[in-house]
DNA sequence: GACATCACG
DNA sequence: GACGTACGTGATGTCC
């Protein structure tokens, strides 16, 4: 059915940005009532659509329809100058959650929602407008921006939707005192302070016009300046050539721009009354859903009143915890009942009990719901039946339990609809449980991310925790359930009721938790860290703990009888050399056979009263004596096995064949993921024999491992943050940082750098990003403090920036008790104003988590949008090292994965954040993980 | 379960 | 002037 675009076709374009500011501004600053996310902009954004839909525009009905969005804040604009519309104000905190859904307000509407990376939305308007015109249809651009009316005339109209007034040629020439062909050059002399278009200075408009038409164009004019009478504008003229013919290019809209659609993508669609329905009721738009449901003839939908935040606070404190209440759910009737509550509801607090913590390998035994503080019930699965002691029946399901598939069938649809919230704590671990069985549950909200997103830095996010502090109630302790040691039991073996006064609550705590804390999240300005870096993540590691990382056993167990041998070895000279025999593991027992009965100097160690053996002081003990040499050998070797392995054998899950590590979304306080069960972040690459337990991380057959790494990606962000104009320079010239680093401090030519040199330099480096003392430098340089200090003081005269940076970071530590990343993660420092000892550390942390925490940022960015970026590639996302992602990817498809990545991370920042130094990636491919790296 | 040690960024 | 310090993690083995 779909026409051509051409002669009788008549496009419309709504500017979308437009649109969203105007209505932002001109209406209150609106919350939906059930959770409190701001939606003034987007009811605005809905009810400018709806009133030009119904042609309340005086405007030729469209046959093609778009709705152009800006998508990224750097476009070819900022190449040529880097002061473009730098003078911007950043977007408002409680307008920057509503952009996405604007986008999803445009798709409710069935209209066409076009936005391309890199480039301002003029530029799709003025290519398709061009495009347009030249199959000989008509243009209507619905928009007031005066950078569009160059692109008038030709059948080419602008539309101020707001005073219905339509814009032709001699509207054009009304705003600029010429027609559309020549505003660009008007501009360009005129500049534009809105978008920071420098012009020339002292030439306004009106000139400009006058200029522009006495002299034909801006060319002319320009090699004709000297002709011009008045002796100051033609200086201006002369002198500023080259700033003018800049803005000239700044200005002028890029007709020509490479689009992933055409026009007849745009033809007008009707709308789908449901899914639009679905959207303003999601939004809660009570009249305007009612008023649009009329115009399209169909039922409005019937959208629950649900109680005010403060309300909802102040029940969920009144509701008493009541184990009695909660239901236990045995049959599907009883379970239909509670998804007719979910969907009336639209949300649900799910909870998930399982044999173990282990989500690749534990069973699911029971689910848990609630849809209302103190409602909640507990839907036992696979309970089995009987005391453990009966040997015969513990095997046996218990009586009264729906079948698991049952359950599960009813469920689904309901966890996976999107217009049904699924609540949870920690919902990355159900979320897995779920997936194991076939049911993707989406959308989410998770309470512990809402916490650490909050208070991050000032306790941990555990639901007791959290159940403790904010609704001062006690949960049931799983412990007395499952017993501890040899004994303990798996949940499974728990008594029904038992278990559903303990799964319940669980489920009835989220709940409370959640309703707790939506509303705050925006009041603690944390509503886009959420949305950005925390509940998108849950999918993307979820996804890459299930398919886990390939690891070859045969390796890892050759390797671990060769180390066991070499130990052997090791511990029997080291054994002679002692003169006796003792466990060479134990840090006490050696400490008395070094310093006791050999007599070695080398002090002892305060609290618990033994001696420090650490690698530190055996190194220097090993200049002069045998046998701390051989311990530190062993040490190694033992550590390799000991954790490395014989360890990872064990995570090889024995169904795939891989290892599945967890990630740990709240593990770091400064926003880093953490690596548990077994940690892959941790995997040894600094010697030699370390790196070769790489080896035993493998491709399968036909791929290849990738490694992707920012470069240096902690120094540039301080380079970025304290402003350091040497620093940002040496990146920019793509320096040797440590090298030039060095040559700065100690003036050394980089071509008379030593190796000594530029390791001291490197160490100094490293230091400032941790919170540099002279204590510490001269420890790790092993030089004396003194000496470290003038190192220190050196570095501070050469980089002032970094001092400053020091400074101002505890004093707003001090001040509001947090810390915080570009993108705005807020690190608590609840320790900053301590006395004594603590301060130290405390302040050390405070220098250091915006810089790391803002690293973590980025490379978190990269990872939320790598799946669209490598969709349709044979490659997987596997692993996360900090700075460093590993993929598996099929053998032809690597130089392809390794662009596309690429792109991600290097503009992971962009666009909430413009840094002045731009961020690299190298990237390596093997075999395996070493070869890769 | 605390502590020491050591693997990583 | 004295504190005692590099930042962030997790796993293992010893010893109580």
């Amino acid at each position: 059915m779909t026409t051509t675009f051409g002669k009788g076709c008549h496009l419309h374009l709504i500017d979308g940005s437009a649109f969203i500011f105007r209505a932002y501004h001109a209406l209150p600053p609106l919350t939906r009532k059930s959770d409190g996310l701001p939606i003034g902009a987007v009811s605005g954004f809905c009810n400018m659509l709806q009133r030009y839909v119904d042609g309340d525009h005086g405007a030729d009905a469209p046959t093609h329809l778009a709705v152009i969005f800006d998508k990224g804040s750097h476009t070819f604009r900022n190449d040529l100058y880097d002061q473009y519309k730098a003078n911007r104000e950043a977007m408002p905190e409680d307008l920057r959650p509503q952009i996405p859904l604007t986008r999803q307000a445009t798709e409710a509407f069935n209209i066409a929602c076009k936005e391309i990376e890199g480039y301002e939305a003029d530029d799709i308007i003025a290519t398709l407008a061009c495009q347009a015109r030249d199959a000989g249809g008509r243009v209507t651009i619905v928009s007031s921006d005066k950078d569009l009316m160059q692109l008038v005339g030709d059948g080419v109209e602008m539309l101020d939707a707001m005073k219905n007034r339509r814009i032709d040629r001699d509207g054009v020439f009304e705003k600029f005192g010429v027609f559309p062909e020549r505003v660009v050059d008007v501009q360009a002399l005129a500049g534009d302070s809105v978008d920071n278009v420098p012009g020339a200075p002292g030439i306004g408009i009106k000139t400009a016009a006058l200029l522009i038409n006495e002299f034909g164009d801006l060319e002319t004019l320009l090699d004709r300046a000297d002709e011009i009478k008045q002796p100051k504008r033609r200086q201006t003229l002369i002198d500023m050539r080259d700033q003018i013919e800049l803005s000239k290019r700044l200005v002028a809209l890029d007709t020509a721009m490479p689009l992933d659609f055409t026009l007849d993508d745009l033809e007008i669609r009707d709308v789908v009354p449901e899914r639009l329905m679905a959207f303003l009721a999601e939004m809660e738009f009570r009249t305007l859903s009612k008023r649009i449901a009329d115009r399209l003839g169909v039922e409005a939908p019937v959208i629950p009143d649900t109680p005010a935040p403060e309300q909802a606070q102040e029940q969920a404190e009144d509701v008493p915890f009541d184990a009695s209440k909660y239901e236990c759910v045995r049959d599907g009737q009883a379970l239909q009942a509670w998804i007719d509550r979910i969907r009336e509801r639209g949300w649900v607090a799910v909870d998930t009990e399982t044999t173990g913590l282990n989500e690749m390998i534990a069973d699911l035994v029971g689910i848990s719901l609630c849809v209302e503080p103190g409602e909640a019930c507990y839907i036992p699965l696979t309970h089995r039946q009987g005391a453990s002691d009966d040997l015969f029946g513990s095997d046996a399901l218990a009586e009264g339990q729906m079948p698991l598939d049952e359950a599960l069938t009813l469920l689904k649809p309901v966890l996976e609809d999107p217009s049904i919230l699924k609540i949870g704590q920690n919902m990355k671990y159900d979320a897995k449980i779920f997936a194991r069985h076939g049911v993707a549950v989406a959308p989410i909200d998770d309470t512990m991310l809402m916490s650490y997103a909050m208070h991050g830095g000032e306790h941990g996010h555990g639901m007791d925790t959290l159940s403790e502090r904010y609704l001062g109630h006690t949960p049931i302790p799983i412990k007395p359930l499952l017993g501890s040691g040899k004994s303990a039991i798996t949940f499974d073996k728990v008594a029904i009721d038992e278990a559903t006064a303990y799964a319940a609550e669980d489920a009835d705590v989220t709940l409370r938790l959640w309703q707790l804390f939506k509303p705050q999240l925006h009041r603690a300005r944390v509503t886009t860290v959420y949305e950005t870096l925390e509940r998108p993540l849950v999918p993307v590691l979820a996804e890459m703990e299930m398919h886990g990382v390939k690891v070859d056993r045969d390796v890892l167990s050759r390797m671990s009888n060769a180390f066991a041998q070499k130990m052997a070895g090791l511990e029997a000279e080291i054994h002679e050399l002692a003169g006796e025999n003792f466990n060479v593991g134990s840090p006490a027992q050696l400490g008395e056979i070094l310093f006791d009965k050999m007599g070695l100097e080398g002090g002892k160690k305060g609290k618990t009263g033994k001696y420090s053996t650490g690698a530190d002081v055996l190194e220097d003990l090993a200049t002069e004596h045998e046998l701390p040499r051989r311990v530190l050998d062993w040490r190694q070797l033992s550590k390799l096995k000991s954790t490395y392995t014989d360890a990872l054998q064990t995570h090889i899950n024995p169904d795939t064949g891989r290892v599945h590590t967890s990630y740990a979304i709240t593990g770091a306080n400064t926003g880093r993921l953490a690596s548990t069960d077994p940690n892959l972040q941790n995997i040894p690459v600094r010697t030699e024999e370390g790196r070769r337990i790489r080896e035993a991380f493998i491709a399968e057959p036909g791929n290849v491992l990738v490694s992707l790494d920012y470069s240096q990606i902690e120094l540039r962000i301080l380079a970025h943050i304290a402003d350091i104009a040497a620093l940002k320079q040496a990146f920019s010239d793509g320096l040797d940082i440590h090298a030039m680093t060095a040559s700065e401090m100690f003036d050394v030519p980089l071509d008379e750098m030593t190796p000594e040199i530029r390791r001291q330099a490197k160490a100094i480096n490293f230091g400032v990003i941790y919170g540099i003392s002279g204590f510490g430098l001269a420890r790790n340089l092993r030089i004396p403090r003194a000496e470290a200090q003038g190192f220190i003081d050196r570095y501070f005269e050469r980089f002032p920036g970094i001092r400053r940076y020091m400074d101002d970071t505890i004093a707003f530590a001090k001040e509001h008790g947090h810390v915080q990343t570009l993108f705005g993660r807020k690190i608590h420092t609840p320790e900053i104003n301590a006395k004594g000892p603590h301060a130290g550390f405390a302040k050390r942390a405070a220098i250091n988590a915006p810089i790391q925490g803002t690293a973590a940022d980025v490379i978190r960015r990269a990872m939320v949008r790598m799946p669209k970026a490598i969709e349709g590639l044979p490659a997987r996302m596997l692993l996360q090292v900090h700075d460093e992602l590993l993929f598996e990817v099929a053998e032809y498809a690597v130089d392809d994965t390794i662009a596309a990545a690429r792109e991600v991370m290097e503009g992971a920042a962009d666009p909430a954040v413009k840094l002045d130094v731009k961020l690299t990636v190298d990237a390596g491919q093997g075999a395996n993980w070493a070869e890769a790296h």
